[in-house]
DNA sequence: GGCTGAGATCAGGCTGTGGTGATATCAGTT
DNA sequence: AACTGATATCACCACAGCCTGATCTCAGCC
């Protein structure tokens, strides 16, 4: 969850939804170092955000579709929790 | 959206998604110092993910259903993306 | 008015973490 | 095997953001 909190691997999460992208594109359409590029990509891998799949010289990254939906679910959760408890205050 | 990665304020939010309260009860009940919750509750209210209602001497918090289904939709929009695109790998 | 208790605000210290540069690895290619 | 280009890893610095402690405001109450 807090990794998406991060602008640039927000950027490089928004890359990777419109498919499978190897390291070389993300550096470019991000415009950010090589090096951090693929340390933000590694914090991604070790947090199972993305999948890492060499392809002969390259390695690509895809997004897992089912992390990202379970995030979005959990919130939707929250947002109709909130909802039905819209008259519940507390006293002091 | 970065606001939720902080744990204090997920607790916060987590909380408020149960129904309104005031700061005491969030004090309490996340064991926080007054001032961090009073600071994070800002944050929060700049956001517009809370809302403030004066209530006497208290101040009670509304988590702002809204803005969190709003998030959820996003993740959810891009989740879907992803599926849409798994096979578009791009060529280096 | 003076007091008390809830809450907001501010200044400072400290830690976590993102960015950078240099280096290591590893797969093709000649 | 030597070379090149893609990627990963590491060490270091710098800054943002969290936490704390102290102070300020404001509402209710005596």
């Amino acid at each position: 969850m807090k990794l998406l909190a991060d602008p640039l691997r927000a950027h490089i999460v928004r890359l990777l939804a419109e498919g499978p992208a190897c390291t070389c594109h993300l550096v470019a359409d991000t415009g950010a170092t090589q090096s951090n590029v693929s340390n933000h990509l590694r914090a991604l891998r070790h947090a199972g955000v993305v999948a890492a799949e060499p392809w002969g010289r390259f390695t690509y990254y895809r997004l897992q579709a089912d992390v990202i939906e379970a995030a979005a679910e959990q919130l939707g959760a929250l947002a109709a929790r909130a909802r039905a408890t819209v008259d519940a205050r507390r006293e002091c």
